[in-house]
DNA sequence: ATTCGTTTGATACGAACGTTTGAATTGTCA
DNA sequence: TGACAATTCAAACGTTCGTATCAAACGAAT
């Protein structure tokens, strides 16, 4: 049924508007943008994906998802090494899946920025990225860390330091450049190590401090 | 020279503006949705500001530069109220004028909505951002940071714990309304004031873990 | 080779965009 | 009051947007 030319054509198509997309968002990026980059017609479009619209959905469930599936499978992979996994680990294995897992540099720069596009203009596709991956995510991460530590901390506790631990991740991405800057340029080999590190070893003891002391 | 209603109406437009800038980002906005909003003619923006990119960068000049200062001076003024505050103290500080400080509820989301979309997409106004808050901010946060902890932590490991606080500040209040809903409805009373002692407790285990425990 | 469903291509449509214009209106000061 | 600059207004500009149309090109099966 299907000929290899148009599977070509559609593919080309979410590649680039994926791209485009995470790179200057939604509203920026036009359809002709995206059909030049993909070198076809204007009207490739509106035949493979109905609309716009439509075709920015596509790109985070055809894209997006399964991208978000080998993250998830890599750190799932890292903590299953050990049968009853530390905090030390959990952390750590989330943020190397993260911040230096499966995915490319550029691959993961355009993961997390259609992430945090959704978080700051949702869409239709922000209740994919909560629903699909955000709460699963979070479920099994606080999970995780339950079983390492003590059960003496609440059910609220716990989300929190998940939130924390994903509001660096999010975030050392997002500013990778800005960090950069900042840190200058003194020391710019493996900065992505020693990030990684720096998240842990700093979510550890946060998680640690919010085990061991209840209130400040 | 200038009469009132002129400056009735740029300020209008401003405030009309910075909100739904904030609200659905640069290119969502068009120019007839603010003069809408703002009830002035079409042409009032090119007039006042030349054009819509103009008042974009006039927005985070006149509007949120001025808001980013007030956010300082309510952060300097509470460490500044001990000759030399603890780390608790200026984290404490910090978070509160972030997320509890001299802005409204709705100014503070503009705000912090406004500093992500730079972050996100930087356009001119990522400079001002940048340079004339940002920077300026984790100086003076690793200045204070510093003398409140021994002098055996490196600068590197100073601007990175600096940059987790500011993640988690500017994390908690990006999605703040996704936090309420993983934690479900069962607590909403108070939850800012919780937000900002978990920031506060998980930000200290994190920075005195960096300073204790050298490596992981 | 012919047929038929699928994909591509060139082109055009109406709407909305940012911007410009020039005439009305307003405020200010001689 | 009259003159003059500052501001507002309605209307239009040219461009670009998303979308629709329809014929041409293509692939696979009869």
């Amino acid at each position: 049924m299907k000929n290899h030319r148009n599977e070509h054509t559609r593919e080309r198509i979410l590649d680039e508007a994926e791209a485009l997309f995470a790179l200057k968002g939604y509203h920026a990026v036009s359809i002709r943008e995206i059909t030049g980059a993909a070198r076809c017609n204007l009207a490739a479009v509106n035949y493979h994906f109905g609309n716009k619209q439509n075709l920015y959905l596509e790109v985070y469930r055809q894209r997006w998802l399964p991208r978000a599936e080998r993250v998830r499978q890599s750190f799932q992979n890292s903590i299953k090494t050990t049968p009853v996994p530390s905090a030390d680990t959990v952390v750590h294995s989330l943020a190397r899946a993260f911040l230096d897992g499966p995915l490319s540099n550029e691959a993961r720069r355009r993961h997390l920025r259609l992430i945090v596009g959704e978080l700051c203009q949702p869409t239709e596709a922000f209740e994919l990225v909560v629903e699909r991956v955000f709460r699963p995510l979070l479920g099994s991460l606080i999970a995780d860390l339950r079983t390492a530590m003590p059960v003496d901390v609440d059910e609220e506790q716990a989300i929190l330091n998940a939130f924390s631990i994903m509001a660096m991740v999010l975030y050392f991405n997002l500013s990778h450049p800005l960090i950069k800057s900042v840190l200058g340029t003194s020391s710019d080999n493996d900065l992505k190590t020693r990030l990684v590190d720096h998240l842990v070893e700093f979510s550890l003891n946060g998680i640690a401090g919010g085990n061991r002391g209840s209130d400040k």
